[in-house]
DNA sequence: GTGAAAGCGCTAACAT
DNA sequence: ATGTTAGCGCTTTCAC
């Protein structure tokens, strides 16, 4: 039999006061006697007091709880930014409740529904199906995160911004003697394709360069997508130096496996530049030279934009987080030699 | 200003009865008139009623979630464990609060009293520090997890069964013609060295084999300690095929790079058998061959014996789950070959 | 079968 | 400066 947990009440009991005044010692507010205030917490720390928090959610209105759902908690990126929402919030001393709804309509909803009873103060949400049925009658507050975002107006959300990160990607190419790269992307439904190649096209326009004549692929978001495009892009009739710019680190990946497969070898022949800045990027031959979003400093932005959400201070909006560039050697330096052309 | 949440009494009103009979046809109990029931049901449904999990554990003592405290979320095993975990949890309705300790003692004991303070029911902890200290006095039924459960006597653990694995790797070896790997192992500093390096033995002297010989070499758990206790092994002297089994995935890519390094190939001159089945091996050339640690299996089997410690049940003890082959190509099959030799 | 009432641990309004 | 009291939402006796 374990025993009981010591209350308030043991607290005071042991100080000789009554609850209210341990109450008042502990919060350490005014109008109390420091002499009082002193016994209090001697007598706290003697029976090993700790606040019951359902108590103090229950009086309050709050529980001193967050949600995040996320789509899929073994993906580096997304653990990382659960990582940097749980530091975020263990810094201002509120507990993170994390769902993974492995891309799973009926498991996020399910999620959301725990959420709710657990009488979480907000939750940060990375929505997988495509209405916001859920969340719009979610009653609670709420921030998403990530590019699905960009789908519902008027709700605060964090992401990456693909903007400066395709320049970022797109002008070290050109500094590295590239032209007209390859662009492997997602498949046309997914609306972060769009968002993509929007940002490439805004990008050679304000370089004052024709992105007309731009090779598109398209592919799964996954190894074998992005093998199966690049093995596309080799079978083509080309000569000369191939530079791939992939949508998506596993896309690269993929990429770099099928330069292998077809007797090539990356940077040599082929160069690749990838997207996300996943740690696996690391461990490939050559490392790969990747665009990382700010995982962490995602999720730490989404807990204190949940915070103005739940305190009702001004939305912050959309707000997105600059990428850098992580150079591993994916990429052959062409700015010494002569043009090479893909064709 | 948000509106109120409807509690029982909003339903037991719109249903017109009083609160304790609202409360008796939610929880779906005896003594109550199948037709009161409807109508509470209906009532529920239709103000959209939640149960207040903060007043619930009040009431009943039990809040309903768990703790779970790992040393890293971004790895992609603790990753596993969290999902399997969560999972199992989400199966029987409770909540799973999820805590990365970063390797950080304070840290780890920061969350521990974050856990207290939410008042789980228990918590499952892979321990950072070596000592107990914070656990003894945790005052929560808990569960320990991974290897370094083995410290602690009279504590339920579960982890991943090393002697089967080793069992799997090494007959997997011979299967392939090879004999006598070098073992690339942790510090010596580390338990898991130890415990790698007794299974090694204890199979050796089942299969009649003497493991004097073996090459042992020492690194660092990580990629670069990998690369340099491989880069150790190659510029010993040796002729032949050379076969390696890292006691960890990051230390066997990192031997993959080494040899890649000084213009060796896998598998054909360099076999690397790795262990811990993290998804990144699926990503090197060739594709690391790797004994798989069940992470969602024992995050699942972790919060089972977590709920038989709370419930007071007969404890389970320590449990070891099952780890299972991975075959991917780095290891060369040399059955058909002559006999190759290590030196 | 149903209702009234107590109480979980805490905070805040009110009284002293 | 400190004590008393009510009540957050729920479950669980105990009456009826």
């Amino acid at each position: 039999m374990r025993k009981r947990r010591p209350t308030i009440i043991d607290v005071a009991d042991r100080a000789g006061v009554s609850k209210s005044t341990a109450a008042r010692a502990l919060a350490g507010g005014e109008n109390i006697l420091p002499e009082t205030r002193g016994r209090v917490l001697t007598a706290a720390q003697a029976v090993g007091y700790e606040p019951n928090h359902l108590a103090v959610g229950m009086r309050s209105g709050r529980s001193g709880m967050l949600g995040l759902v996320i789509p899929d908690i073994a993906n580096p990126f997304w653990a990382e930014v659960a990582r940097g929402a749980q530091d975020r919030a263990a810094e201002v001393g509120v507990s993170l409740l994390v769902f993974s709804s492995d891309w799973d309509p009926q498991k996020e909803e399910n999620h959301l529904r725990a959420l709710r009873r657990a009488r979480v103060d907000g939750a940060i949400v990375n929505p997988v199906s495509d209405t916001l049925d859920d969340l719009d009658r979610f009653g609670l507050p709420f921030v998403l995160i990530g590019s699905s975002a960009e789908r519902f107006a008027d709700v605060s959300s964090v992401g990456s911004n693909i903007t400066q990160a395709v320049t970022l990607g797109l002008d070290h190419l050109v500094a590295k003697g590239h032209q007209a790269p390859v662009l492997i992307v997602g498949p046309k439904s997914r609306l972060a394709r769009t968002r993509f190649l929007n940002a490439v096209n805004r990008h050679c326009i304000e370089r004052d360069v024709d992105p007309a004549p731009l090779l598109i692929v398209d592919g799964e978001y996954t190894l074998e997508g992005g093998r199966e495009a690049m093995l596309q892009v080799l079978d083509r009739p080309h000569f000369g130096h191939v530079c791939v710019f992939a949508a998506n680190d596993m896309m690269a990946i993929g990429a770099m496996l099928a330069v292998r497969e077809r007797g090539l070898s990356c940077p040599e022949d082929v160069s690749i530049l990838g997207f996300d800045g996943i740690p696996s990027g690391a461990f490939t031959f050559p490392g790969l030279t990747t665009i990382a979003k700010p995982g962490r400093d995602i999720g730490a932005r989404a807990v204190e934009s949940l915070f103005d959400e739940i305190e009702g201070r001004p939305e912050h909006g959309r707000v997105y987080m600059p990428c850098r560039l992580i150079d591993r050697g994916s990429l052959a330096d062409l700015s010494r030699e002569p043009r090479q052309m893909v064709g």
